[in-house]
DNA sequence: CAAAATTATGAGAGTAGCTTCCACTTAGAA
DNA sequence: TTCTAAGTGGAAGCTACTCTCATAATTTTG
């Protein structure tokens, strides 16, 4: 049911031993890096998908291989799991949205910084170039999915109730706004723009003050 | 900055006066009756645009200066600005949350029920195809900037500030907790599903009890 | 009412990404 | 070493999409 998912098996989860595996993530790694390099260097859609194949030393067709569309040059990455397994690790006193919260800043917190770095330049890039975007936004379907279930599960409730879903629902939601606010800025930090997102839902009443722009 | 929007003018806003603006809205709603219409028989991806042209009795040049992509075909429509206009109409006194959710049901009501029907009909075709619903989903980022914008204006505040934008984003994140468990179950009124997806946010305090299934 | 200006339409060729097919090579296991 | 499975490469086809220019219709103007 949810969206299309990368065939080739993810670059992260499973450590690859054989030596087969380590070639494979190798070549992923070398198709990805190329591309981005002349995305950066040329532009995305002035970069045909022969020039990245021929940049990084494989034909077209292993090329689609690893990456079925254009688009998952820029998307497939996947923190996702990560994220997953912090906030189940996260102690059950604490409020949902307050777990989340934790979770992230983990979650983060296990990634490498250079990795990060690449990481915020793909999501500027998959915000800027709007056939990229459109699959990232339809990304954040399958992650508000991801997010319900993982609430539901702390909640003891069905990950198809409507109130556990908009929950996960807000959260995609305050996750937009924060992401919104840094592409119109990126000198600001992202992850704090989205700390006080998720605060926002915390402490909010879900309604705001007319005029006055102070509320604490 | 806001992703593409169509070229040709909409339907709806300015009622077509002229002859030559009648047989534009007259030829548009062709087009997009005959697409629905292949979709429905064959599929979408079996469809080919100049099927839909020869259906529509227009040459593929013609249906691309109507709309620009395939995917158009299904997600143009423009109701966006009969919600804002409810929006704004509604009593200063009510609190934004409640002002949306009426400004929602009024602008539903505006619209001919042949019309809701078609208009559902292409929401589900937006949801189940992969390459549609990631335009569509792309299409909630214009709407989440429409609603700050909205809420912004109302509550006297900038549109780009956080919380704003914020709260935006959790009405785009009920309101696809709604969809979903539409489409996912059809026989369910969308519309009363939006409407319990917004009471959450209203009355909801973000978060909910752990264990118990009631929530009064 | 007729001519001019504006705009919609049609036809065609061309680009490029995605997708598929088949033959070949290489890595890992028995 | 031999077998098996998988990755790889080359080439071709399909189709969404773009661009240009000539033609036809509609509106405006004299």
């Amino acid at each position: 049911m949810p969206p299309t998912d990368p065939p080739p098996a993810a670059p992260t989860a499973p450590a690859p031993v054989g030596l087969r595996e380590r070639k494979k993530a190798q070549t992923r790694a070398a198709i990805q890096h190329q591309a981005m390099r002349l995305f950066r260097e040329s532009g995305y859609s002035a970069t045909t998908m022969e020039q990245i194949a021929a940049a990084a030393d494989v034909s077209p067709s292993t090329l689609y291989r690893y990456f079925p569309t254009k688009e998952d040059l820029i998307l497939q990455d996947d923190y996702d799991p990560l994220l997953a397994a912090a906030f189940r690790a996260q102690p059950r006193n604490l409020p949902t949205l307050e777990a989340f919260r934790a979770a992230v800043f983990q979650a983060m917190a296990q990634i490498p910084h250079e990795d990060q770095e690449e990481a915020l330049e793909r999501a500027y890039l998959g915000y800027t170039i709007p056939e990229v975007r459109a699959r990232a936004m339809d990304h954040m379907l399958v992650t508000a999915n991801t997010l319900a279930t993982l609430f539901a599960e702390r909640l003891n409730r069905a990950p198809d109730e409507l109130e556990v879903k908009v929950l996960a629902g807000t959260v995609i939601g305050a996750l937009l706004a924060a992401q919104e606010l840094w592409i119109a800025d990126r000198s600001r930090n992202l992850f704090l723009l989205l700390d006080r997102a998720l605060q926002c839902l915390i402490n909010g009443p879900g309604d705001l003050a007319p005029a006055d722009p102070q509320e604490a």
